[in-house]
DNA sequence: GCCAACTGCGACCGTTCTAGTCCGAGTTTA
DNA sequence: TAAACTCGGACTAGAACGGTCGCAGTTGGC
C-alpha cells in the first residue's frame, strides 16, 4: 500500500501549524493537539520524534513548546515521513527477522529499489511550505 | 509507509514468470508457487485476483492455468499495486467506517493527492517487461 | 462415463503492526 | 516550591495482513 501512515499526517499537519509561528515563540503539543483536533498523547509523542530529527526545536519547562528548527521550505514531506514512519524499501522483503526467503533469487529487488527512489524524489519536491 | 504489500509483490514476481511464456501456453497457480518459492496458497488468490481484473487470462480444467492477458510492456506495476492492494490515497483519511474527524478542516489533503498523483505516475511508468 | 487436475470463491484463524493511553522522571519559570 | 511543560518507556486494544482450509465448478484424458 501506497499510503502514509497516521503518524505522518500528524506529523505534517502539525509542522504546517508550526509555520506560522512568530519567531521566538512556541507551541505546547497539548495546544496543538486542541487546535488541530488530534489525539492528546500522540501529539507529544510525534512532536518529540521531529525534535530528535532536528525538524523542530523544543523548550522544555513552562511556557516551553516546538517551534520549526529550520525553514518551512527547507523541510520536505519525504524528510517527515523517513523520520516518523522509518524508511524502507518498496519491496516487503522485511530486513531481520522474518527475511525474505527469496533474496537469493529475487530479481525484482533492484527494479524496484529503483522505484522506490523515485517515489522519494517526489516526496522530496514538496516542502512544508508548500503543503 | 511508502511500501508495497506482499501480495502486491507476489502479484509483480508471478506476472514477470508468465512473461517467458510461449504464447498458448500456461502455468498452474501451484507450478509457479513452487517455481518461485511463493506461498502455497497464496498464490491462487492473487493470480485469481489478477484474472478478474484481466491482466491475465485463466483457463480451467486439466491442464489449465494462467497466462499474460496483455504483452507485458502493457502492464504496469502501478496496475497491478492497484488492483492487489486497492487504490487509497496517500492521506491516511479512511474512508467509511473510520472517518477522519478532520475532513473539515484539513488543508493537507488537497497537496497529499496531488503527491499521490505524481507516485502513481511513477508506478505507471514502470512495466513488468521492465523489471 | 468417470477420475484427476485444475480454477474460483468464500470463510476462517493467527500474527504482526499501528494507534492510542498511561505513568513517572527531568526541566524551567514564576 | 509549585505549576506547566518536555521526554521516554511500557502497556493495551484493535485493525490489517498473511496464510490456510474446504468445497463447488470446469475441463481433458483414460
Amino acid at each position: 500500500m501506497i499510503r502514509l501512515s497516521r503518524k505522518s499526517d500528524y506529523g505534517l499537519v502539525a509542522l504546517k501549524a508550526l509555520r506560522s509561528l512568530q519567531p521566538g515563540d512556541a507551541l505546547s503539543a497539548r495546544e496543538l493537539a486542541v487546535q488541530l483536533g488530534l489525539p492528546g498523547d500522540m501529539t507529544p509523542k510525534v512532536l518529540a520524534r521531529l525534535a530528535q530529527a532536528g525538524l523542530v526545536e523544543s523548550s522544555m519547562g513552562k511556557a516551553g513548546g516546538y517551534r520549526l528548527a529550520r525553514s518551512a521550505g527547507d523541510i520536505s514531506v519525504a524528510e517527515v515521513v523517513r523520520v516518523l514512519d522509518g524508511e524502507s524499501g518498496l519491496a516487503p522483503c522485511r530486513e531481520g527477522i522474518l527475511e525474505c526467503h527469496r533474496i537469493e533469487t529475487c530479481d525484482i529487488k533492484h527494479p524496484l529499489d529503483n522505484l522506490h527512489q523515485e517515489v522519494m524524489r517526489v516526496l522530496q519536491g514538496m516542502s512544508i511550505a508548500q503543503l
